[in-house]
DNA sequence: ATGGTTGTTAAACAA
């Protein structure tokens, strides 16, 4: 089963992109961020025609998350205890009998603004979800764009980031508290190159010097865990004309 | 370089 994450930054403009991808990749599900597009206006007919069937949490103009899945979902949670909002950033179903969460983490914007005591309280709350879940379904795997940097070595420049936005420790506590749940975060599992990241900037030509940033992250329970027998991150999308700021990961596990 | 770019939506906000 292989499962990939892509944060695609609105899917109406990414839209040949998303189908090109998966026709060439085939994943079992694809978990998308940042759709930015209602559900009425949710292009369900183009991802219908790519052999795709589609569960989908959207507003306007910000956020909004979706799976893309080969097989019907079951079991679709958009609406998380604890995190009552407006915003759509949550998405979580069963696939072949695996359970999938999907997120799209709050930026958080700046360390110590209104926004990051946001996130932070936000991730708590996502952390007792997540307890739940794995509570209810024993095995889980969470996907998405965290906008959390786990460790140094997934910082281009660690001491220009050193507790900034993204990476600053109380994010890190909080990511650490998810994983102690009973998470790992598959990507490191396998050796990896060095300077590996799934984000980069748009400014200052921030991909073509690999000045990134690994924010999107494949975490899977330990049985689970056990049967993943690959995870990368696709940069190619990232040099396509109109890219996204993110490159999709994809993980394939022996289910 | 206290900058830079992209997306949505109509001058500013979010990332």
């Amino acid at each position: 089963m292989k499962i990939a994450t892509w944060n695609v930054n609105s899917l109406k403009v990414r839209l040949p992109q998303v189908v090109n991808w998966i026709g060439a990749h085939k994943p079992d599900v694809l978990a998308l961020q940042e759709t930015k597009v209602t559900d009425e206006n949710f292009p369900a007919v183009e991802i219908n025609a790519s052999g795709y069937e589609a569960a989908f949490s959207g507003q306007k103009t910000y956020n909004g998350v979706a799976m893309l899945t080969t097989t019907p979902v079951k079991d679709v949670d958009t609406n998380f205890p604890g995190l009552v909002t407006e915003e759509r950033r949550t998405i979580a179903a069963t696939v072949n009998g695996v359970r999938i969460v999907n997120l799209y983490v709050v930026n958080g914007q700046e360390v110590g603004s209104e926004k990051y005591a946001y996130k932070l309280k936000w991730l708590d709350a996502v952390a007792d979800y997540l307890h739940a879940q794995v509570e209810k379904w024993g095995d889980v795997i969470v996907v998405g764009d965290f906008n959390i940097a786990p460790e140094d070595r997934d910082v281009h420049d660690p001491e220009a980031w050193r507790e900034q936005i993204l990476c600053s420790t109380p994010e890190r506590e909080a990511l650490q508290k998810i994983l102690k749940l009973g998470f790992s975060d598959v990507f490191r599992k396998f050796e990896q190159d060095d300077k590996s990241f799934s984000w980069w900037d748009y400014r200052a030509a921030a991909f073509r010097r690999n000045m990134g940033l690994r924010i999107d992250l494949v975490l899977a329970t330990e049985r689970l865990r056990d049967v993943c027998i690959r995870c990368d991150i696709d940069k190619s999308p990232r040099k396509n004309e109109r890219p996204s700021d993110h490159a999709p990961v994809v993980a394939e596990f022996e289910v």
